[in-house]
DNA sequence: TCGTCTCAGTTCAGTGATTGAACCAACCGT
DNA sequence: ACGGTTGGTTCAATCACTGAACTGAGACGA
C-alpha cells in the first residue's frame, strides 16, 4: 500500500503506520499473533485468507520488523512477534475498545484481566485491582458479556483462541501437539 | 470491505472496527476530519485522493456514524466527526505513536500539547503538567523534533495543518473563508 | 443576462489487488 | 513406498482503485 502523497503528507507518522499495518487483514494477522497463533496453516484457516495474500502480508510484517520468522525445534515454522509487533497491542486494543463501545450494546466481546490477580484492566492498560499497567505478556483475554458462543463446530485453532488464555501465549497445533 | 468469516470471528470487536474504519484511505480522512479538515473539496486536494474513493468513503463513515454530513450557513457541505467519530482518538493516536516510535528516529513528527497549560501529553493521554486526561478540542498538535519542514508549494489546507491548532478547530478555506 | 468560478460530486477506461481453487515440493512416521 | 502434514505457488476471474475528464447547481461580478 504505496501512498506516494506530498512531502507534508510523509511527515506523517500514521502515514507511515498504515503503510505497514494499513492493508486488508494485516491486523487481523497481528491480532491472531497476539492470541498466540504462530503457524501459515493456522493463520490461513483461522481467518480464512487466501493463502496468496497470507504469504504477501507475512512477507512484510516480517520485512518491517513486525514478526520474525524462525523454525522451532521440530523444523516447523513459526511467525512471532518482535517488540515492534508488541509495540502494536495499544493500536489493536483501542479498535477493539472503539468496536465495542461502538456497535457491541450487550458489553465487551472480550475481556482483559491481569493474569496474576485476575483484575479487569481498564482503557488505560491497568490493572482496576493492583493498579499497576500490565505487561503484555501478563494479560490474560477471555469471553466478555458481549460474547455470543457459537454453536458451530470450530476449527482447533478457534477453539483454543475461545479459552481464556493469556497473550502470547503459542496455540500449539497438528504435527506440533504430537511432541 | 465485508469479511464474512466464521461466526467466532465475527464475534470480535476488531474485526467490525476494521470494517468501518480498516479500508484503503479511512483513517487518513478520519485523521483529517481530527485536524479540522470539513469540505470534500479539501480532503480531496490535502490526501491527493481520487474523488470516486473520497465520495464512497465519506458514505459509509456517515453511514456507520462517525461523521455527520451537513451543510453550514452558506449552504456548503461540511463532515464533522460525531462523538463516535470523535471517540476514534485513541486509535488514531496509538498508530500516530507506533509509527514515530518505530520509524521517526529523530523523535515524533507531532507533538500533541494541553492547549490550557502547554503540557506536553504523553501516552497515556494526560497532561505532563497538570496531569489530567485531556479532551480532545484540548488537545493541541503542533510539528515535534522529527518533523521535516517541506521546502516545497503547500495548498492552503496543508499550510494551516503544520500549523499549531488545535484538534477538532475547523480549517475555513476557499468560499467560505471571505464570509 | 451572460460568462466565469467554486463546489460537490459522477463517469469511465485502464490498471492493480484480491479471491478461491488447484497444484507442488519437502519432510515425517510407518 | 506411501499417505498425511506443512508451507507455500500458480492462475484465471472478479473486484477495487486510479486519474482524468465531465456535470450540475449555486454564487458572483459586469
Amino acid at each position: 500500500m504505496v501512498l506516494p502523497n506530498t512531502y507534508a503528507e510523509r511527515n506523517c507518522s500514521l502515514t507511515r503506520a498504515l503503510e505497514v499495518v494499513g492493508e486488508r487483514w494485516t491486523l487481523l494477522i497481528v491480532r491472531d499473533a497476539f492470541h498466540g497463533v504462530r503457524r501459515f496453516g493456522d493463520f490461513a484457516t483461522q481467518l480464512g485468507i487466501p493463502r496468496a495474500v497470507l504469504t504477501a502480508r507475512l512477507k512484510t510484517l516480517v520485512r518491517e520488523g513486525v514478526l520474525v520468522r524462525e523454525e522451532d525445534a521440530a523444523g516447523l515454522v513459526e511467525y512471532k512477534l518482535t517488540d515492534r509487533g508488541i509495540a502494536l497491542w495499544p493500536v489493536v486494543r483501542a479498535m477493539m475498545h472503539w468496536g465495542d463501545e461502538s456497535y457491541s450494546p450487550a458489553g465487551v466481546k472480550r475481556a482483559l484481566r491481569h493474569d496474576a490477580d485476575n483484575g479487569l484492566i481498564g482503557a488505560d492498560n491497568k490493572c482496576q485491582i493492583c493498579g499497576e499497567l500490565v505487561p503484555v505478556p501478563d494479560i490474560r483475554i477471555e469471553a466478555g458479556p458481549g460474547f455470543a458462543p457459537s454453536a458451530a463446530e470450530l476449527d482447533p485453532v478457534s477453539e483454543a483462541m475461545i479459552q481464556p488464555r493469556r497473550l502470547l501465549e503459542p496455540i500449539v497445533t497438528g504435527r506440533a501437539a504430537q511432541a
